[in-house]
DNA sequence: ACAGGGTCTGAAATCGTTTACAAATGTAAA
DNA sequence: TTTACATTTGTAAACGATTTCAGACCCTGT
């Protein structure tokens, strides 16, 4: 079997390769004579138009570029499956790309993005002020920012209210009676990690708590980070009562430490995590969280690219998705003895 | 900014783009004094190789197609990770494509990579008997087939030793003194469902222990479906003290229908998961898993696709990596009553 | 009958590379 | 000095689509 191109379908239907372009492409002005007879050479030879040359003279692509900072995370695996069934709907693919927050990587990235002329791109940043995206706006290759803010007035974006979310939990917590509460959060460099920081400040003062930087552990995103930061926490004195988790593979760092200093969840300490994962639920207890919409974030960042190709001029869209407390049962009344 | 090209290059160093290209490709026979020009040049301009142009002309391309059912199963997410490190390494992106196991989607898919003129593809097969393979194969297009045997000679595979997996696993139950162990088994359409129950029949035969078809669930490879089944198995009279289930997502849902039954775990009802996940360990009790080589695996098949890529005639390789029982805390003696 | 305007179709240029071929230059052997 | 041959470079033809331009054809109104 050989590849079959434009101009074997013209041989066949006795027509010009335009004409088999125009009948492909839904160009007005064929004869319905014409038409049936180039679809049905189309049929015949299973002919697949070559996309290399497509791009290369047309400049158009079917392909949308995805920049996360790692798939194993499945905030980012969520958001790739809503990304891609809505991609799919469209006739669109994805390539994807770990950038593992490193700029340099992600640089890289962006530039095989250009070279592969992919339609646009759906970016997590690995900073809010990030000098390569420009080299696609340049070069009018739309940019949608997901989960982390960029600072250009140019890209659509789809953020999650992190402030209110972590807001809310921290809430929850002071309102079960907890004073001295640790945060285990994301570094201060993207986004989420100053939002959610943010929340948890200002739950603590509208409380008249006080906010002490000794309370806060900057993690680096991952199991270790977590697990890391909850021993340092745990050796403060007096201790802390409960524990919120800015992150999912923190919160599960975090349980491991608490499970090694066989402290009992929530009679000793209470914890929430941030963002909710199928395995939350049968945890015992049942770990309190702030759910994200993630597969939804990826629907709406793909809606959003979509759209921007097929209406270059629109206005730049923000969206911020709502998060949501779930109260399970890690979280807990303040231990009698503190 | 605009786009520079070889043309450009050419210009500013003053030379044609045939030398130009020939020094990106290093081909023999350039001077060094041209080479040094044309670097500078290439560097000045920031020049990047139009993609779509290099696979046109040269039918070269450094994409890599990965096609499987669900990149929500954590194990295809670790795959996935896996494949993309090594990718990264020899200069390739991925394009990432869900088949959810529907056998029209994945033909479709197969289409796209061929349209798209990736350079190879790793595939997680939705049947053993695929006849869409033979599109990229027709158009040495090389696969790599991974998780599901493809029953093709020409396609090099790296699948997991399943069977034996799954024997040590119901042995491991069998001699806790089990003797009536349910199985959530994998639809037997693909390798997995096949041998991960195959695996099961030879312990318990070995062991001289009857199987019973009406111990046997087939799930959808979901939560859903193995909540499904482990209700259907616990109704069973007399009952079963013992469930292996052969997949995570499955052993999730049939969690937590043990825990709506509110069964004790081991002290009632013992339970073996297929495939280890982080938070395996952190539920209580431990779950007693069989874990796979997912991140390796997907390495694995990458290296072999880039290894064939570079050598086109190398003899076909077939790889399978050991899996490992991993005893936690779900697994026990059998319950005194029973 | 003819000009004017629309509809349909094809020839040829084009996108940015690679590569076959030829030309130019250099070097060594006769 | 001439010849033979290797090395270096350039010219131009691909690759397979889209798109501009112009020509052919068919109406319609004068």
């Amino acid at each position: 079997m050989v590849t079959s191109t434009s101009q074997d379908v013209a041989k066949k239907a006795g027509v010009s390769v335009a004409t088999v372009s125009r009948v492909l492409n839904h160009s007005p002005h064929v004869s319905p004579n014409v038409q049936r007879k180039v679809l049905r050479a189309v049929k015949a030879l299973n002919y697949q138009p070559n996309r290399s040359a497509q791009r290369l003279r047309a400049k158009r692509s079917h392909v949308i570029g995805i920049i996360i900072s790692d798939i194993q995370n499945p905030f980012f695996t969520a958001v790739v499956r809503g990304i891609e069934d809505i991609a799919y709907k469209h006739g669109y693919s994805i390539v994807l790309c770990n950038s593992d927050e490193d700029a340099d990587k992600e640089q890289l990235y962006i530039n095989v993005m250009r070279a592969e002329a992919v339609a646009g791109v759906i970016l997590a940043s690995t900073s809010e002020t990030n000098p390569h995206v420009h080299g696609l706006i340049a070069h009018h290759i739309p940019v949608v920012a997901i989960d982390r803010r960029i600072k250009d007035r140019q890209v659509d974006s789809v953020l999650v209210a992190n402030a209110q979310g972590a807001f809310e939990a921290v809430t929850h917590l002071i309102e079960l009676g907890h004073q001295r509460i640790g945060l285990i959060g994301l570094p201060p460099t993207r986004t989420p990690g100053v939002e959610r920081y943010e929340g948890y400040q200002r739950a603590l003062r509208e409380r008249g708590l006080p906010v002490s930087r000794k309370y806060v552990c900057w993690g680096n995103a991952k199991l270790q980070g977590g697990h890391d930061c909850a021993l340092q926490l745990l050796d403060l004195q007096p201790p802390i009562t409960a524990l919120f988790v800015a992150n999912n593979l923190m919160t599960l760092g975090a349980l491991s430490a608490l499970r090694e200093r066989q402290l009992q969840i929530p009679n000793q300490i209470s914890i929430v995590g941030f963002d909710d994962m199928p395995w939350a639920p049968l945890l015992q207890p049942p770990l309190t969280v702030v759910a994200q919409p993630t597969y939804e974030l990826g629907q709406q960042a793909a809606e959003l690219l979509v759209d921007r190709l097929e209406h270059q001029e629109k206005p730049v869209a923000r969206l911020q998705l709502q998060s949501n407390l779930i109260v399970r049962g890690s979280t807990g009344p303040v231990p009698i003895s503190a």
